[in-house]
DNA sequence: TTGTTGACGCTCA
DNA sequence: CTGAGCGCCAACA
């Protein structure tokens, strides 16, 4: 099934240390509404290879939505932390900053 | 087969 | 400014 390949793919393309939104991945596959299945996709992220960071993927309001259903092991904000950004009330900081689109990168 | 759910995003009151 | 509601649509019970 290519949709989950294709959110894994754009998803691995993320720079280190930046992070986007489901809903510019969605637009960026061509399908602005698949947004929340683009969270089905990066639950299964976690049984591939190579792994995909699926920390640096958070809604657009750079909360970290997901971060319960990382596996206990990993924590998203912590993850993030070490890539250099700040997380701070499960939220990112200066999200503007750190801001990485699909559709304006690539 | 049908109904409910959800790692979203937008609009309206 | 805050909160509630709605559309989307695949996965699951």
């Amino acid at each position: 099934m290519s949709f989950n390949d294709d959110v894994f793919e754009v998803v691995r393309l993320i720079p280190n240390g930046r992070v986007t939104s489901y809903g510019a991945i969605a637009k960026y596959l061509g399908d602005a509404r698949a947004s929340r299945r683009i969270g089905w996709a990066l639950n299964k992220s976690f049984t591939v290879n190579p792994s995909v960071p699926a920390h640096r993927v958070v809604n657009r309001l750079g909360m970290l939505s997901g971060a319960l259903h990382f596996p206990p092991a990993r924590s998203m904000a912590q993850e993030l932390e070490n890539e250099g950004i700040i997380v701070k009330e499960g939220q990112v900081v200066e999200l503007d900053r750190l801001f990485w689109d699909p559709m304006t990168e690539l």
